[in-house]
DNA sequence: CTGATATAGGCAATTTATTGCCAATTTTGG
DNA sequence: CCAAAATTGGCAATAAATTGCCTATATCAG
């Protein structure tokens, strides 16, 4: 997992960034948001976890400007004084957390495992699956297509762990299995053409 | 566009409710989450507008079990003291705005008909079918998230002809107009947005 | 007003989906 | 090789969705 970690302080940002690496997070930093842009283009970046509050350009801008190369990266916010306007933004930018500075170690940490679990990520071919769809096929038929292609891109997403999935599309384990067999979702399958055609994972 | 506006200070219930009807939104009050729920079955309503504090059931609870009967419908809480772990898990609920206590009445309005046209908005554009909700929503909720957009979608499509609507997605009626309910998909509302394209909010 | 047509809701029978429990199987790490 | 962990399937109880039947309302043309 590698984390790109944005913050105009830069003492706040080494402790920070020492801290997630001393536990096994791979880490890149940036002190403004410009460099962060130029990280995203040019790292293999999972997370996005930015100060809300920065000079030339604040957290929320520079989150959208993310999101236009990376449409579904994961974001968490991290602000002092936050006010529920900011933190309401921030939610409906698709954050996946909202800390309050100063950062708990702890919290960020756990926060970061978490998504690590139920990470969604960046669907290398989302609307392809389905939207190439016949129309005239039933209401039925074009739901469960969608609903193959949620869990086969979630199952690509964790990497074959089921636990992972679970989590992530909270769903019960044994429905998922139901599910899959109807579907006709192979996770071996699944993993072996996907291993096949492109790697980037930690 | 029907508002349930639940607020256990009748004072500022009333009043609201009162700005609301005077600006042509048709109002449901409650009192209580226990009302709230009753009216939700019993009544159309396709926005509710909550306090996060109430003595009896908290707002998140209050908005857990509402989903149960509408699992898509769009939630504005409003609060006065909200903490940031509060706004957060509000809005990981799939809240669609929070506002502060005392409401400003305005900002109330702005938020809805805001709703109003991402609504439609959602029609013309099928990503927000499944891209609009949090990532960390379910894969029920997706799936809902696009049964819901094909249903606008087909509605559309054969003009508010239900009969064609059947054929075209191959449901039984009775199915249709269930989903159709718990979706909070409106037929008149659809079509009349449609034909008036979309020059005008309410 | 009357009848034809289209749409929507209540209710109950039926079907299907979900879930927990237990056991079997495969994978992983010594 | 064994043992622990992860994954899967059978089965039955429970929950939810689907469907048909009947009724209610609304609209429209005569």
């Amino acid at each position: 997992m590698v984390v790109l970690l944005v913050d105009d302080d830069l003492d706040v940002l080494g402790a920070n960034a020492r801290f997630l690496r001393m536990n096994n997070i791979e880490v890149v930093v940036a002190e403004s948001a410009g460099t962060a842009l130029t990280r995203l283009l040019e790292t293999s970046i999972d997370v996005i976890v930015t100060d809300l509050r920065m000079p030339q350009c604040n957290g929320l801008d520079f989150a959208s400007q993310a999101r236009e190369t990376r449409p579904l990266i994961p974001i968490v916010f991290f602000s002092g004084f936050a006010e529920v306007p900011d933190v309401v933004a921030a939610m409906k930018l698709g954050a996946v957390e909202f800390l309050e500075k100063p950062i708990d170690p702890d919290e960020l940490l756990a926060a970061l495992h978490r998504l690590q679990s139920s990470h969604y990520g960046a669907l290398s071919n989302p609307r392809n699956a389905f939207e190439g769809l016949d129309h005239s096929c039933s209401l039925r038929m074009r739901v469960l297509a969608y609903e193959k292609y949620l869990i086969e891109s979630s199952l690509l997403q964790h990497d074959g762990n089921i636990a992972s999935v679970l989590k992530s599309l909270q769903i019960n384990r044994r429905t998922l299995n139901d599910k899959m067999s109807k579907l006709g979702v192979r996770r071996d399958t699944l993993l072996d053409s996907a291993s096949r055609g492109n790697d980037d994972d930690e």
